[in-house]
DNA sequence: AGAATTGTGGGAGTTTGTGGGAAGAAGTGG
DNA sequence: CCACTTCTTCCCACAAACTCCCACAATTCT
């Protein structure tokens, strides 16, 4: 499981390194996306490969479909790690991302997600207040266990 | 499979580059159609042929599906890679997609497109509206997980 | 404290994108 | 049927980008 949050420089090359942590469970694969709030977002290969399954067998005659599909595949791209755990990111997801000169890796359970540190700064601090957090999150149902 | 998006320049030749990861995949053959968004679509051998036999599948009694057969059979093309990865799109390809200076080269899944730029940039602007697309996963109910 | 791990940087060789020339094929008009 | 022109295919060239490899300081673990 992905967990916790990293910051990491990205050299003059684009590389960007990946936690330590991540690294094992990637070991058969990883794939970056488009996320959906000007992030990105790092599947192990096989939870890329379920959601590509998907996405291939929507039909192709519905133009929405046609939409989300480019969607998935237009702005996805394998990611190999290098000999020293880096990546380097597309250039098309950097820009989409606003990534520069440094970023966060950020886990989210089954995948984890990379963001710009200004944008990532700010999710912080949404999710500083405990008051708004528990009115945002009454109608989700998270019981543990 | 075919992922990720490349913008290539065609030179005075109409010559237009193919992504070096997607050369494996079309070491059997490519064909190349009209896409049904201004766009092209290139398929490997196996896919092309499994598209051509649902389209033959199709009941013939019904007009609008002769009209797609036809659209299918009449605009496609087998599409040679040359000894540098380059292709040559047919002039009435070129045309219908509006094809001229540069190009971009878009995964797709199990196929790939072809666009022209301006096309491809407005596509864009369609798939970075995150709540659109929030809605479009929860239609085709593509969460992942 | 010493050893191993981890994050970051850079150099050299290879790959890739792009252009153009020459040989060959196809089309045209006489 | 032949000469000429145009179009196409194959080959070579080269600069820019990318990979792979090594290096080293800082941190963590034993």
């Amino acid at each position: 499981m992905f967990l916790g949050q990293y910051k990491y420089t990205i050299d003059s090359k684009g590389r960007l390194t990946i936690p330590v942590r991540f690294r094992a469970a990637l070991s058969s694969g990883a794939f970056i996306t488009q996320g959906f709030d000007r992030n990105l977002n790092v599947f192990t290969a096989e939870s890329f490969e379920r959601l590509a399954g998907r996405a291939t067998a929507v039909t192709s005659t519905n133009p929405e479909a046609r939409t989300m599909r480019r969607l998935i595949f237009s702005r996805a791209q394998e990611l190999p790690l290098d000999a020293t755990g880096r990546v380097l990111i597309p250039t098309f997801l950097r820009e989409y991302a606003g990534i520069q000169a440094d970023a966060y890796v950020v886990g989210a359970g089954d995948y984890f997600e990379i963001w710009q540190t200004e944008n990532w700064e700010k999710q912080l601090q949404d999710v500083a207040d405990p008051e708004a957090n528990a009115r945002r999150f009454e109608h989700f149902d998270l019981a543990s266990g």
